[in-house]
DNA sequence: CTGAAAGCGCTTACAG
DNA sequence: CTGAAAGCGCTTACAG
């Protein structure tokens, strides 16, 4: 390989003028600069990052830990990411921790030792071992996916989300609102957006039946199983379903289908997150929109004012949309 | 921030023998070994990576440079690498072109200088500046999506998964077969797939109607527009059309409904790649599943072979699978 | 079994 | 405007 020590000596300089031509730094004389440029254009030289990296402690790389990279929202967030990350000039080295709590610790090790400039963690949980990992490491760091606490986060309104979506439901009319959500160990998802649907029942004085509360997994086969446990609770029907995700909406759409109950017409349904899915299923499903690339240019962006600017900023809340379709 | 020499210092040793306990090479007591051990625990200590690489020029980090993150095939076929690469101990470093060729070129630039072990390129196109900037680069590289002339490439059967379906069709009774597709610049999905949809017309002596041909983009809105000139086009109506991806059919699906022809009693219709969207439109799509988490596997095992075995196959072709639904 | 020393390819005060 | 030299944090022959 080819290195700046060559390029010095075919140009007949020391490598500390090739390093400031190369970087801008310091007064080399044009006559000086154009010799060297030519001689780099010739070898095509492409000097070491690693070297570079070792000297001057940056690496111009950001570390992101995501759950899984083929969900359309981990995909549409890190997206984001990329996109904000590559106008300022940073890449991004990926770990994939495959949905498996360990791992987040693990790579973030992984990262550290990597020596990013900054890390992105798209969490799923919030256990004790993970924040005290992450204030041990002392980097950058920027959470999405959970609040975590004492780290700078980034983070959709899931709770004000969900509130809407079923106060939506219920100025419409309906007074027996089902829900199908995903563990509680996901605070966000699980039990903020829980919450958000509660909330709108209490503030409306409506019923809360335990039965009509389901708790899923990520699946499009869960929406189907939580659905049929619903109906099958014996109780009255409720009017209404509120599912905190498209697949688990798109799920009880199909056992829906199946039994022969007509949407929205026996039966409304909501999802949440604005999948492609969603947009043409039949009926059209009624979602919020979390704009997940947003969130992702977000965490970047918050990222890129703590590396720059020592910010410690604490938490941003992203704003979202309701989608209104056929669904309901 | 905490370094080898430290180590070194506070267990009283040298840092070569600190680094012999760290990498499992030549021979460290084991009084000595559980003496550094204990202090690397207590510091926490995580070593340099690019001091590391700087001197191993081993930096265990791969390159991926792709078109856009968030499109099924591309998560997809990201998720299929890490999780190969994962398991080798290497990472993924994150180019992200966001459609733009010129960007594929740089990309390549940046990561050679980040000293990348190796490189996969999702490609969308073969162009000649692009081959020759890859073997300018003498670096362990993978192409995936198109095959490029001397860079080995792993690839899906694209001629024949189109032929196959269109064959399929055939043999169901269809004689007036459609087609959209994409700008043949995309060799693959453009012109493979289109010579494999003619090749199947051909084979059964069937008529090819060039207004039956369209060229569209890869989005929803252009498959309906695609199909909307194909049935204006003023001729008799053909009975089936076969689509390059399941966007386009979706779109074509669209306007299909829209004009009140019915699915698959008036025109039969399939796409490609198997998206989650194709199992949940209605009718549920008739399309081909092109196996990208494979590919992508196949994809990192090929790297891996080539860095770790100077291996330099050419190319390999990955499978397929037709899924039939309700669209035909 | 362990250490001293060189070197990986850069950058950056310092001196001139 | 330019160069000599030190140093970033590791690894690895070599010597003992």
């Amino acid at each position: 390989m080819i290195t700046m020590k060559e390029i010095a000596r075919r140009a007949n300089v020391s490598s500390a003028t090739v390093s400031r031509v190369l970087n801008n730094s310091g007064y080399v004389s044009d006559d000086v600069r154009k010799r060297i440029m030519k001689i780099i254009e010739e070898t095509g030289y492409i000097p070491s990052e690693h070297a570079k990296a070792l000297r001057t402690k940056q690496s111009n790389v950001i570390g992101v830990i995501l759950p899984k990279l083929s969900t359309e929202t981990s995909s549409r967030l890190v997206n984001g990411i990329s996109e904000e990350l590559a106008k300022h000039g940073y890449q991004i080295l990926l770990a994939n921790t495959n949905l498996d709590p360990e791992k987040e610790i693990e790579n973030l090790k992984l990262l550290k030792s990597k020596q990013v400039d900054g890390i992105i963690l798209l969490a799923t949980n919030r256990g004790q071992e993970l924040v005290s990992e992450i204030q041990k490491l002392s980097i950058p760091f920027v959470a999405t996916g959970q609040v975590i606490e004492g780290v700078p986060s980034v983070i959709n309104n899931n709770f004000q989300a969900a509130k809407d979506i079923t106060s939506h439901l219920i100025e419409k009319g309906h007074q027996k609102i089902a829900f199908i959500g995903v563990d509680e160990a996901d605070w966000e998802v699980g039990h903020r957006r829980k919450e958000g649907y509660l909330a709108a029942l209490k503030e409306n004085q409506l019923r809360i039946v335990d039965e009509w509360i389901q708790k899923g997994i990520f699946s499009i086969e869960s929406g189907y199983t939580s659905m049929k446990k619903i109906l099958e609770s014996g109780n009255e029907r409720p009017t209404a379903v509120v599912c905190v995700t498209d697949r688990l909406a798109i799920g009880a759409m199909e056992y829906l289908g199946e039994i022969g109950l007509s949407i929205p017409n026996d039966i409304a349904l909501t999802g949440m997150g604005a999948s492609d899915l969603s947009k043409y299923v039949v009926p059209r499903l009624t979602t919020i929109d979390l704009l997940s690339e947003t969130t992702g240019a977000e965490a970047a962006k918050t990222l890129l004012e703590i590396i720059k600017e020592g910010n410690t900023s604490d938490k941003k809340v992203i704003d979202y949309r309701l989608i209104i379709r056929d669904s309901i």
